[in-house]
DNA sequence: ACCCTCATGTAACTTGTTACATGATTGA
DNA sequence: TCAATCATGTAACAAGTTACATGAGGGT
């Protein structure tokens, strides 16, 4: 079921890792797909060991600090490829309290409705503009089109553009719908769902 | 944090209701938003009854079986209220397989990326047809207008319908760039960035 | 001296999932 | 009589969060 071992099992496939290392790397790219911190990588790490997935030595820094690096077994490997090429229908409904909030709306005044929508808007446009200027910065005009990893960045990076966007789009036409129920509209539907500007 | 009890404390607080029943409105429009079950119901209905934001009577089906009916109390509403008017950041990236898949598609060739893709664009668009057909059968040219707790109803389908279509062009703007490099493209990016036809 | 980063863990708790367990009611 | 639905729970486990706890290394 979890993600996270996988994540972690690809990370050191990549090359042996301590664990603050790994930890460091889910507050990159990667955190923003999935999110864990020190107190359950450590843990999982002993779990994947005792496994035999991972395997580590014992180095040192300075004079005495002790650090763990963990490698990745054969045993390891074949169960991350296992899972990166499996196909498993798993649709997982991102848990969203906006959504909740609105699916409680009749408790809300036209304008408290109004004021958290805005809110939720303003957020997402603030994230999508950041991330905008993220993927501009990084592929510019050019877009990676032979080194792998780069590739998976910058899909990764699109994709939460587009997810943004399509939030901030969606509100905008919640927002839309809701003036127009104040200036007494009818609530014809034109003819596109969104496409249209 | 959690919003199962705020989600169930709505439920309620709109009529009295039994878990069994509280469980039902999980399958449906709700439980796209927010999953529960009847083993995660019934405890926080106890723990909500404990501390005093729902209360409910015993009445019995039939000839013996017996079934609790739970009301909102006072506290209970005013919680709920406050909670849903409240204003917190609360981003939590959602935890998704395929993202997370990507981020090691370095491991892939160029065909399982491709699959991969495909597969899951195929799914998101079977997705979308049917929540198009439900936005349709629902309310076709008449979009809601006076009807609170139906207005969101309408806000949340658009939602899905606008997240699900923005997974599908995303995945197929990855299926094209990904065609650009089979043959040999220079990824030179064009102008638009997803809005474009 | 002081602070930041490196480095590794555990404990207590909340949330959520899967499986187990039971029994009444209703309609075909 | 049989199956679907109504009805309520518990147990064991997995996953995730917050807080606690400790200490070395490196630079100012």
């Amino acid at each position: 079921m979890s993600g996270l071992r996988f994540a972690m099992l690809g990370l050191i496939s990549r090359r042996p890792m301590t664990g603050y290392e790994i930890a460091k790397e889910f507050s990159g790219v990667l955190g923003a797909l999935w999110e864990a911190r020190h107190s359950q990588i450590y843990p999982e790490l002993k779990k994947l060991t005792q496994e035999g997935l991972l395997c580590y030595e014992t180095a040192i820094s300075g004079e005495v600090l002790e650090k763990k690096v963990y490698s990745i077994t054969q045993a390891g490997k074949y169960v991350f490829m296992d899972w990166l090429l499996s196909d498993e229908e798993e649709y997982r409904p991102a848990r969203d309290n906006l959504r909740v909030r609105l699916f409680f709306c009749e408790h809300m005044t036209h304008d408290q409705l109004h004021a958290l929508l805005e809110r939720e808007m303003g957020r997402h446009n603030t994230r999508l503009s950041w991330l905008a200027a993220k993927l501009d910065e990084k592929y510019g005009q050019q877009a990676p089109m032979e080194n792998l990893p780069e590739l998976g960045d910058y899909m990764l990076l699109q994709g939460a553009i587009f997810r943004e966007r399509a939030y901030v789009d969606w509100l905008s036409r919640c927002l839309l719908h809701l003036g127009d129920i104040a200036r007494g509209g009818t609530g014809v539907v034109d003819a596109g769902s969104g496409k249209s500007e």
